[in-house]
DNA sequence: CAGCCAAAAATTTGATCATATTCTGCCGCC
DNA sequence: GGCGGCAGAATATGATCAAATTTTTGGCTG
C-alpha cells in the first residue's frame, strides 16, 4: 500500500496548485522506485494518502499516464507499468540518440558553475555507491543528468528524456534493489574530463556509452527475470 | 474563435468516457490546424463548445499540455504553442532518429495487406497535392506516418513519434496554407519501392529524407515569419 | 475643458470540492 | 457453473471560491 503523507507546501513549492504538487509527488515517487512496476494505483488511495480532492489526482494521473509513466489497464484500472525487454530496447535507442545531442549541446553552452556543481553531483554519486545507498545513487544520478540537460537549453529534448527516465525508473530501482550498486557504470569521470578539455564529441560519445551500459545491464537482469511475478 | 461542434459519439467511439472524446476531438483539431498557433485555449470556452463538463475537459488539457500540444502560460492561460526555430531543429533531429528506426522496423514486419494500404494512402495524398486540398495532404501524409508506426509495432518510438507530429502540426497548416502543397517534397515513392525489394535501409533512408526535407522546408518558412504576428 | 493615468469594481476564467451517477468485479445463491 | 445483486471505485456535474484581466470611473494635469 501507498504509505500516508501529507503534501507539505514546502517553501520552494510555494503557491503550486495543489494539482502540480501532487504531480510532482506522485512523479519522484515513480521516478525513483517507490512504486514498484505492476503496482496498481487508485483515486481514492491517493485522494486518501495525500489528502487532496479527486480533481487534482485525476489530473495529475491522466498527465503521468500520458507521459508513459503509468498505464491504463482498459478496465478503468492503473497501475505502474511494467516494462518489456522490447520495451527497454525502444527506450536504449531512443536515450542514446537523445542523450547523446544533449550533452553535446551541453558541452557547447557548459559554464564554469555548472561545471563545478556537476563535478559536486557526480562526487554524491560515488559516495552512494560506495555506502550501497540505492535511493541516493538513483536521486544523484538523475539530477547529474537533468544539470546537464537544463545546461543544454533544449526544452523539447530534454522533456523526451525525462519522459524515458520516467519510464525505466520503477525497473532500475528494482535491479538496484536487487544486485546493489557496486558493479553499476559510471562513465560520468569521462565525460567530466573531456568537458574539461572542451572536446565535445567526446562529452558525447561519453554520454552514449554511460547510457549503453546501463541500459544493458538492466535489460540483461530483466531479462532473467522475464515472466516471474515476485517483486523486490 | 472555436466553432461551436457538439461531441458526437459516432459508431467507432462506442462507449468512449468523455474525456477521451474530448481528447480526442481537441487533438485531431491541433494535429491538423484547426487551432492557430498562439491560439488562445480556455476551459469554460470548451465546456461551452463540445458540451461537456468541466472535468473531462480539464484532464483532456492537462494530458494535451503534458504532451507539448498546448502550453501553460505562466498565469493559468492555457494556448497552442508557438514553434521557435530552435525547437524546430530539435524537433527535426529526433524525428529522423526515430521515425528512420520505425520505417526500419515497420520494413521488417511488413504485409502484403499493409503495403497495399500504405499505396492506397499515397495515392490519395497525391490527389490531394494535385487538387491542394491542404487539410486532405495533412491528414492523409499522417496516416501515411501513422499505418507504418502501427506496422512497425514499437508503442514507445511510436508514441513519441506521435507527439512529435503535435508540436509542428499546426505550424504545418500555416506553412501549407501560406505556400501551397504543391512543391512540398514526397519521398513516399522511394519508400514503397525501397519496400517491395526488401531493402530495409533504403526505406529508413527514404524516411530520415522525407523527413529532412519536410521539415527543413518548414524551418526556412518558419525563419520568414519569426517575430511577426500575422497569423495565416 | 479634454486627455490620461491609476485605482477599484466587475466580469471572466481557473481551481477545488462535494455529490450524484455509472460501471466493474466479486460474492452468494439458485 | 451460471446469473443477479451488491459493494466499491471511477466518471461526470455543478456549485463555490480564488485569481486575473478588463472595464469603469475619478482625479489630476496640460
Amino acid at each position: 500500500m501507498i504509505k500516508k503523507q501529507a503534501l507539505k507546501p514546502s517553501q520552494t513549492d510555494a503557491k503550486q496548485p495543489v494539482h502540480e504538487q501532487v504531480y510532482q509527488t506522485l512523479r519522484a515517487m515513480i521516478l525513483f522506485g517507490e512504486l514498484a512496476p505492476g503496482q496498481a494505483v487508485t483515486i481514492q488511495g491517493l485522494t486518501d494518502s495525500l489528502g487532496a480532492g479527486m480533481t487534482p489526482v485525476r489530473e495529475a494521473i491522466r498527465r503521468l499516464m500520458s507521459e508513459g509513466a503509468l498505464m491504463f489497464q482498459g478496465n478503468r484500472r492503473v497501475s505502474v507499468p511494467v516494462l518489456t525487454q522490447d520495451d527497454l530496447h525502444q527506450v536504449i535507442f531512443i536515450r542514446k540518440s537523445i542523450e547523446a545531442e544533449l550533452a553535446r549541446r551541453a558541452a557547447q553552452k557548459m559554464t564554469p558553475t555548472a561545471a563545478e556543481a556537476l563535478e559536486k553531483l557526480d562526487a554524491a554519486l560515488d559516495q552512494a555507491i560506495e555506502t550501497g545507498d540505492v535511493g541516493g545513487y538513483l536521486r544523484s544520478n538523475y539530477d547529474f543528468h537533468a544539470l546537464l540537460y537544463s545546461v543544454a537549453d533544449a526544452p523539447i529534448l530534454t522533456e523526451m528524456a525525462d519522459r524515458l527516465w520516467l519510464r525505466f525508473g520503477p525497473s532500475l530501482r528494482v535491479v538496484c534493489g536487487r544486485f546493489g550498486t557496486q558493479n553499476l557504470p559510471d562513465r560520468h569521470k569521462e565525460m567530466l574530463k573531456a568537458l574539461h578539455a572542451g572536446d565535445v564529441e567526446g562529452v558525447a560519445r561519453a554520454m552514449e556509452q554511460d547510457v549503453e551500459q546501463g541500459m544493458e545491464q538492466m535489460a540483461g537482469v530483466l531479462s532473467e527475470n522475464e515472466g516471474r511475478h515476485d517483486s523486490i
